[in-house]
DNA sequence: TCAGTCTGGGGGAGCGCTCCCCCAGACCTG
DNA sequence: CAGGTCTGGGGGAGCGCTCCCCCAGACTGA
């Protein structure tokens, strides 16, 4: 029995009698044999690695981050069910950065999936650069750089103002994600956009997409235009935050002050009011955006995915 | 110039000519040479790298899991942090687990971090079998089969209990996680143990420890004894649920209905009214995990660990 | 029956590193 | 100055696989 008829089996290559492979299944279920990994990506010059490229916020600002969760869990499921492994990596500071390079330059990973890049983030170039297939969730500041998945920003805040306006709102005011990330601006503007075509003035705060900042913003907002009767936040977790705010200085919701958030967390449903929402399918996103680098692994190439975004009514606008 | 006088100054030798060191250097700079990792990890037996082995729910369950968030952002964290690669596993399905089995097997990492098991599941027995360091995150229901970093659950729940005892309310109900996790049952123990201790009777609805469950447990429970004047749910997630419920039920919390959590995530702050619960230290937990991996990797033993919890008084009890 | 074709299995090179062994040359000591 | 010691660098084996090449043996058709 050679080595060479075993691999074949191992591998399922057609051309193996079946008496040949009875024999080495039944070794190989025997002895509990398992074909090294390593020995296997050196010689194959592939992997079957993924990595997961997240954007890490310098410590103590992370909270239980819900994009994080539903992105990562769903982009892993779908990897694993493509018989992928999962590599993740955690992009934050400047030095990391050098690691992340030299660990995916090393081969560690066939192919590299980018998370809520922000625009002055050098790695996409870098990355783009090596010839590795990447692929992005969420659009970059730098266009052509690599195909991605988005969702329909401009829509969906477009919708959430003029839901807003619908209503008879006076005046209503932004909570806007920081304008680094991509998402935040094109909601902001998509929000300037829709203000402007009515007639109406922007009123801004800037938070950095989590709760608390939210809560700033919101309380900062208040102190801009004590009149305003509705907010967009950029997202959910600052809408929430604003919610808080709100109740804090005795502030009705819908009544005094209209909210929309932007996402369709799971949380939304369980605020106090339920909140009116954007909702951009994150998990399905994620999926996405695995199948555009599966494509891009086996086709060379692969067209980038807007997907659309809808208004959720509840209670809160 | 040979191989192995490089391979010295790459791998930072010291019994090297600073001189030859330099001409190395200036070359692995100018043509971008970065050693191919499988090849190293082929012939030094080791990979640098270590598994984070996430028990994933039957898909369609999963939420935006601030648990998952955290745990897997401070693991990473504290991983990368001790020069480590991050391989992310997700256990689901029966034959998924035969994947990451092999996957293991196969020599791809160094060691293993078990997160939130559940009794029945039989990865963790597999895994200690196979002589691979594993640590978990959390007990497991079956001791002695890896060394484990665990919040004292025990302490808390009774912390918690103690609370609403101390605040005279009469009918305490609980809301329960799934009992084949440990710490769910755990908590459950000790609501039991303290109402008992104080001639009280159990009232007991059991969830899974996401949000809906928490609602749908808090209807149940309100239909099984209108009277009840308190509920310890047994984490963040099914309190906010239970909140929900109790709005629309029309009753006041904390006046009708006092509600205490446990973890305190950050949504805790965020509720109305904000949520009494008992802080879990879920990334500290998490370090701590690392760490005792980190220990048994290089000792080949490390001792289990139990944290502190503590009761935040907030405005829901 | 024999040349010719086809199929399946064995031998062995080689993937890109690390690490051991050995040797050249510098240095030291009596 | 000769013999011994020590230091640093080069050669080469080998990690555990895959895959190519080739050959043995079965099978076909004239």
């Amino acid at each position: 029995m050679s080595k060479s008829s075993v691999s074949r089996v191992i591998n399922g290559e057609p051309t193996v009698a079946p008496e040949i492979r009875q024999i080495v299944m039944a070794a190989v279920t025997e002895l509990g044999y398992v074909p090294n990994g390593a020995a296997r990506n050196l010689v194959t010059q592939k992997t079957n690695t993924i990595a997961i490229i997240v954007s890490d916020p310098p410590a103590g600002l992370v909270s239980d981050d819900p994009m994080f969760a539903m992105v990562v869990r769903a982009a892993s499921r779908a990897l694993e069910a493509a018989g992928k492994q999962v590599s993740l990596v955690l992009a934050g500071s400047a030095e990391s950065r050098l690691r992340v390079e030299q660990y995916l330059a090393a081969g560690h990973v066939d192919g590299a999936m980018l998370v809520s890049m922000d625009g002055a983030d050098p790695l996409p170039a870098v990355l783009a650069r090596t010839g590795l297939p990447v692929v992005s969730h969420g659009r970059l500041a730098t266009p052509g750089l690599m195909p991605y998945v988005d969702n329909d920003n401009v829509g969906g805040a477009t919708k959430a103002v003029q839901h807003l306006l619908d209503q008879g709102r006076q005046r209503i005011a932004t909570i806007s994600g920081p304008l680094d990330m991509q998402a935040a601006q094109e909601r902001l503007n998509a929000y300037r956009q829709s203000l402007q075509d009515s007639d109406r003035r922007s009123i801004v705060a800037l938070g950095d997409f989590t709760r608390i900042s939210g809560a700033d913003a919101m309380r900062q907002l208040l102190q801009d235009d004590p009149q305003l009767d509705a907010v967009f936040a950029a997202n959910d977790l600052m809408a929430i935050g604003a919610l808080r705010t709100l109740r804090e200085a005795g502030r009705r919701v819908p009544d005094d002050v209209a909210v929309v958030g932007f996402d369709d967390i799971e949380a939304a449903l369980y605020t106090a009011p339920p909140l009116t929402t954007v909702r951009s399918p994150m998990g399905e996103q994620a999926a996405s955006t695995v199948r555009l680098l599966l494509d891009l692994l086996t086709n060379g190439s692969a067209d980038s995915v807007i997907l659309p975004t809808e208004l959720i009514l509840r209670e809160s606008a």
